[in-house]
Formats: structure tokens, C-alpha cells, sequence
DNA sequence: TTGTGATAGTTACAGATGTAACTATCAAGA
DNA sequence: TCTTGATAGTTACATCTGTAACTATCACAA
């Protein structure tokens, strides 16, 4: 029986996001004690400007209940207002409130320079071969992504 | 702010993890209705023969609390034995039963294959990539391991 | 021997998660 | 108009998770 954990690759995946999310949730965790369904709406809206929580779900592959809850978590903030559609009531357009904006602003450059520090203790060289292998296990995972499951 | 969530890292990196995740947990889950830390301390133990809770904590990078659930439910399962050590009574030594052996040999193999199927959609070069780029991310992560939390 | 600090492992509790069921709305056709 | 099936989003429930506190044991030194 050779299957050996250390060597395998959905248990090195699993445990190299863990770690990864664990470093990276520690910025707006602390900063804010934003959970990290929290901070993927943030981001989304940081970014989209608006969306609906199926158009976040979506773009951040999370559970509709997880974005659902997160969406409501953030409205309590005041950090999301949500806007009825005219035309199809069933539809809410989100946005970020200035407050919303304004913490996005000040958690996005601590998000990307930790990504570059984190990137910065391999050389460019080895940072090019490692997001090529990203995109390599992404292109066999099928990636695509809807609301898929999370956990597993 | 060019902060993308689908080009950012410990996104994409979650996002193929929960992939994988789903995708091979399938099999176990389907066959034998495990949870992933129960598979993992199957798979610890049908590899180390015998081990402490806390020697599969550290081997499977799982909370200690996590480990003492998924023992608890295999050894109500009888796939898993607990004999006190002589010298240390704190000590447990853990290791599958003759039904639990059973269990991991019809498990890994498919473990094993679908490992090779999915690495087989990439070419044998992508392949080699692929691992090299997972290498390179551990070691930016300073992946060492114990018993470390999961989420976050 | 007694006390101190460390270690192995379990459990109570609160928080997060997914499934399934639910409400409300829409589109399209009979 | 009415029905059918799909979609947007929320919520009840059971399950899973980590934190912190706990028991029990050990090593070691006063």
C-alpha cells in the first residue's frame, strides 16, 4: 500500500490553502473581525462595484447560504446597501457603502503586499513556475466554478 | 484598487482545494460514508501500521480535536484498536483492525488511480510542473506542520 | 514527598457550514 | 387566466469545527 498522506495531492492542496487562508484571514480578521465569507463579498463588490448575491456567489465560488449570510452580515455593518431591481423583483443589486469602500481601500493594499511578501521569498523565476502550476492543477480540476460545495 | 478575487492567490488556492476536495472525498464518502478526517486517519494508520492521536495530528496536520472525534467514530466502527502503552498511560497506540485494513486496501487503490487520472488530463511535462509549483507554494508557505488549525 | 510545568487526550460550548425546504417572483405556453 | 418550471434569495436543522477548559499522567527538581 503505498498512498502515502504527505505525498498526496489533495491532502498537500488542502493543508497548503489552510496555511494560505490562515496567514492571509489573520490581516482583516484582525484588523476588522471579518470572517473570510466576509471578506470575499467585500472584495467582490470592492471590485464589481455592484452585483447580486448570485452574480458574488459566482465570482467567488461560494455557497449561495454562505454569501447570503455574509451579505447580511455586512449589511448590519452598513458596509452593504442593497438595491431592488425594477424589473425582476426577485433580483437585489449590492454595492459598497462609502464605509464599505473606505474599508476595502485600507484592507486591499495589506492583502496584495502580503501577497508580494509571500511571493517575495521565492525568486522570480520560482514565483513564475509556481502560478504556472497553479494554472496547470487548475486546467485539470476542471476549474470553472459556480456555487460549488466547499468543504468535502 | 486592482484587487481581483480570480486572479488573486490564496483564492485560487482555496477554490482548487475545495475542488479536490469534492472530488476525491466522493469516493471514500460514497463507498464507506467517511469524513475527510476520518479518511485521514484511515489513511494514516493503514500507512504507519500503528501511531499516538498525536503522532496522526501531526502527520495529517489536524487539530487534536479533530483527530479525537474521527478516532472515536472509526473505533466505533471497529476499524480502529486502542492499546495503552505500558510505560505511559497517557499514551494510546492506535491501529486498524482487520476490518479497517480491509477498508484502507479497497480504498487506496482508487484513491491512488484517481490521483493518476486527474494528473493524467495534463501532459507528463505539465505534470512535473504542476508538482514543482506545489513544492515551490509549501515551501513559500514554510509548510512544516502540526497540529495547526484548518479553516480561518 | 511534594510541587511545578508539560504532555496526551476528551469534552462543553459557541460559531460556521451545507442540505433541504421554503417564499416570492418570473417567463412562457395552454 | 392558469399552470408549470425555473430562478433569487432566506431560513430551519443537523453536522462539523476550533477554543478553552478539563482530567489524567508524566518528568524533574526542591
Amino acid at each position: 500500500m503505498d498512498l502515502r498522506l504527505e505525498t498526496f495531492l489533495p491532502y498537500r492542496l488542502n493543508r497548503a490553502a489552510a496555511m494560505s487562508s490562515r496567514q492571509f484571514s489573520h490581516i482583516y480578521r484582525h484588523e476588522f473581525g471579518l470572517t473570510v465569507p466576509e471578506w470575499r463579498v467585500l472584495a467582490t463588490l470592492g471590485h464589481r462595484g455592484t452585483a447580486s448575491a448570485t452574480g458574488i456567489g459566482r465570482d467567488s465560488a461560494m455557497h449561495k447560504t454562505k454569501v447570503s449570510r455574509a451579505v447580511a452580515s455586512l449589511q448590519q455593518r452598513r458596509w452593504v446597501a442593497r438595491e431592488a431591481d425594477e424589473a425582476d423583483r426577485r433580483l437585489e443589486h449590492l454595492s459598497l457603502t462609502p464605509a464599505g469602500r473606505a474599508a476595502f481601500a485600507r484592507l486591499a493594499p495589506k492583502m496584495l503586499a502580503f501577497e508580494e511578501e509571500l511571493l517575495g521569498r521565492l525568486t522570480p523565476r520560482e514565483q513564475r513556475e509556481l502560478l504556472k502550476g497553479l494554472a496547470l492543477l487548475e486546467k485539470a480540476l476542471g476549474v470553472k466554478m459556480a456555487g460549488e460545495k466547499e468543504a468535502g
